[in-house]
DNA sequence: ATAAAATTAATTGTATACAATATGGGTGAT
DNA sequence: ATCACCCATATTGTATACAATTAATTTTAT
């Protein structure tokens, strides 16, 4: 793998893990030291990570970690909601034992992160289980599509998730497959749709976060 | 808007007009003593083009105008075909009279554009048809990706298009708007999806373009 | 004359230097 | 004491220089 790819990697792991909160600044010195390349390596990095909405970079102050607005918050859910409960049906038409074997493993990790309070972790085999799932469907377009919406998801959750959002606690991604399992196509679909409603509605939209707040009101 | 921004509307333009056909060759200082910037600007810029897929930049060998494979151009259209229709049902809830006389503006666009034979022109209109219509859905994240989609149709045209794909001539963009005016959301879908399937079908996929020929079967 | 090897030219990759801009601290005036 | 202004510092924006790689051309040997 490129050098350029390995920090990308890196950065954006350390962003959709909350490590590196919304609103956290990214001095390209400091990055460059830090990867021990010059900040020409950097800056191209954080050009891609902006262009993918995990960074906002503002002209002459720097790049800083996305906090998204509400609106951002609930469209990439919307977005979700909208395109992964279709990709189901190209999903159970690839659908095989083979496969089967490999999401229950991917389940498998999910709830041992979880087990062990690793939230990194969790949240990553989460974000995976969603978009290798979008791969199956076929279409490599609305893959990495969908899959820049699971790293957005973790952004958004990151700013306005709960203990919950990580941990989907509606219910087991085990209950999707025993539904493809069982080639009941239609309901895997509506599983999924419910799924990520159950996501959107675990977030708590404050509606007034330091977006002037009247005081006068406030304090009269 | 900034110098970059200008420089990638320039080169984005030239291709999805086809000026810039798929294959050509970028080069960095070419570039860079036209736009009268250094090669740290058109980097940038290429580096973004290659993100969104309208170039691919080959390591030590530079960029070059994509030229999507068959698979790409199928799975392009298909995504359109997933999310467009799906968005008429929130442009319908948005519809008023305003917008109506914006989008009619539109199609006369469209329409002397085609008929004073200024295929440049008429891409443009037609791709900015598509993806205005989607803002008006009201969700920004899948508008920008159609928007993507929509300026990677008219790359994939320029690869695999016939007259007839550009020209949209299965019938005219103003009866999806008589449909929406009419509060006919349903079949204004329909009709969306229909559309997208008949450009897609106008695509011809040759299915042998210089993928390995057998010469020895084909000179024997 | 042909094919392989070596050299030259052209192009991209990366680091660094300098200019431009924003931020924070401090001085001075009111 | 407060506010405005200016300077110092830190950080980004852009250009340039040099290294590394690839492609093309010439040379040389068979």
């Amino acid at each position: 793998m490129a050098n350029d790819e390995k920090i990308y990697q890196k950065i954006l792991k350390a962003i959709v893990e909350h490590q590196l909160p919304p609103g956290a600044r990214l001095p390209e010195d400091r990055l460059s030291e830090a990867f021990g390349v010059s900040r020409t390596g950097i800056r191209k990095v954080l050009q891609r990570l902006a262009l993918e909405h995990f960074v906002v970079i503002a002209r002459n102050k720097g790049a800083q970690v996305n906090h998204p607005s509400e609106d951002e918050a609930l469209e990439v859910l919307d977005s979700r909601i909208l395109i992964e409960p279709q990709l189901i049906i190209g999903v159970q038409t690839n659908w095989n034992s083979e496969q089967s074997e490999r999401f229950k493993d991917l389940v498998k990790e999910e709830r041992e992160a979880e087990r062990a309070g690793d939230m990194a972790a969790s949240i990553q085999a989460t974000a995976r289980f969603h978009y290798e799932l979008a791969q199956l469907a076929g279409n490599s377009v609305l893959a990495a599509f969908v899959e820049q919406l699971c790293y957005r998801s973790s952004l958004v959750i990151a700013a306005y998730g709960t203990r919950s959002s990580v941990s989907c606690d509606c219910g087991d991604h085990s209950q999707l497959l025993d539904l493809l399992d069982q080639q009941q196509s239609h309901q895997a679909q509506a599983w999924m749709k419910h799924h990520l409603q159950e996501i959107k509605a675990s977030l708590v939209l404050t509606s007034q976060e330091e977006q002037h707040i009247d005081f006068r009101r406030l304090f009269s």
